[in-house]
DNA sequence: CGGGATATTGAGTAGAATCAATGCAAGTGG
DNA sequence: CCACTTGCATTGATTCTACTCAATATCCCG
């Protein structure tokens, strides 16, 4: 793989880092940190469609960005240029790999109760690198403004699934996943691991 | 636009054009009919994540398709090789429309209740070519299926939507839209016209 | 040890799902 | 050519999930 052209930049919490409808001049990849893409209507309501996690890209579009991305905390990330022709299959490569992300944050959103939600983003959450045992890394609004529900039912919803013995919360706001098979199973109701994906995502660019 | 080799298929309806998980050796773009994009579980569940429309294109991906195209009608699809170094740039560009059709898809269903989904959906479709009076080219399942509700929700939602005269429901099971002003603020709360979208899509490869 | 933000719990209610029945339209065979 | 069938859309009655508004609890930081 060649070396291309990558400037590491600090951003604050709060801070946009892409502004949906801008010329997208670059793109980048988390290095520390959460960023969110979301859409933000006139009216300043946000709608969050997905979250960043460190090694993944955000802002991989051509032309003009079609949602905002915005750091969630402090973070570091990686721009790359958009327009760099000895780059452009790296460019493809990202893109491709942001739609099946895109793909799999709709999908997270598709499941009809809370709780089969809940226990998808957990597990799809694990799965991208937070391992069994984590504190969340956004804050409980953000996930119901990604989930398409509240913070009282997110609260609601991860009693229950204690409740059944899925999840179990520990000290410091940690909660540990203690039976993978009964948090996949309430997102379909029989199979006992994602039934949507045909493969997983294994590595990051 | 150099040529690039492509070639007309003809599909029957229920028809899997691109099966979720199988190589990605070629992309399409739809001449006629209706494809839907969608993920199916082991038990059999089915989610559609969108519709693609005569002039849209589907299965843009590498490596692996990451969804099912499935044909809802009839159709006559024209497919393109993915892997034609030729037509790299062509394929990067699909990619990127893909891209913004996908998030699009997925900001249809954020809207919090019903009536709200089915009024952006509705605009969404008039502004995607069907124009202001049209006949839903799908079903009422496949609706309530990618809009996460039911059909006698969406049958309630129309009424209610005529009640306030945003829609007319014609003989022929037309529909035309009479107020797209209340349509778009049943989906805001105030804003006049789509207040999510930067900036529209308006041309197709 | 306070104080502010964040998270959880509680009571009441609204919207949508469910189950079931009816309406409607197009196609088929007698 | 008309009755029947079949698939699709709408309407109705009930149940239940999850939202809302509010209060309380917990965590983190100075």
């Amino acid at each position: 793989m060649e070396k291309s052209f990558s400037t590491l930049a600090r951003v604050d919490r709060h801070t946009t880092i892409f502004l949906a409808g801008s010329r997208a001049t670059h793109w980048a990849v988390v290095t520390t940190g959460i960023v969110a893409e979301c859409k933000i209507s006139i009216d300043g309501d946000r709608r969050l469609t997905g979250f960043r996690l460190p090694g993944e890209a955000f802002g991989v579009e051509i032309e003009r960005y079609s949602v905002t991305s915005e750091a969630l905390t402090d973070c570091v990330i990686s721009l790359l240029p958009t327009n760099a022709p000895a780059a452009n299959g790296r460019l493809l490569a990202a893109m491709a790999r942001q739609l099946k992300r895109v793909r799999n944050d709709h999908l997270l959103t598709t499941f009809r109760s809370v709780p089969e939600r809940i226990a998808a983003f957990l597990v799809d959450l694990a799965d991208r690198g937070l391992g069994d045992c984590f504190r969340f890394p956004m804050a409980r609004s953000d996930i119901a403004d990604f989930l398409g529900t509240t913070e009282p039912t997110i609260s609601r919803a991860l009693a229950e699934l204690e409740r059944r013995g899925a999840i179990k919360r520990r000290p410091g706001g940690k909660i540990e996943i203690m039976d993978r098979a009964s948090l996949t199973q309430a997102t379909s109701g029989e199979a006992n691991s994602n039934p949507f994906n045909p493969e997983r995502e294994i590595s990051h660019a």
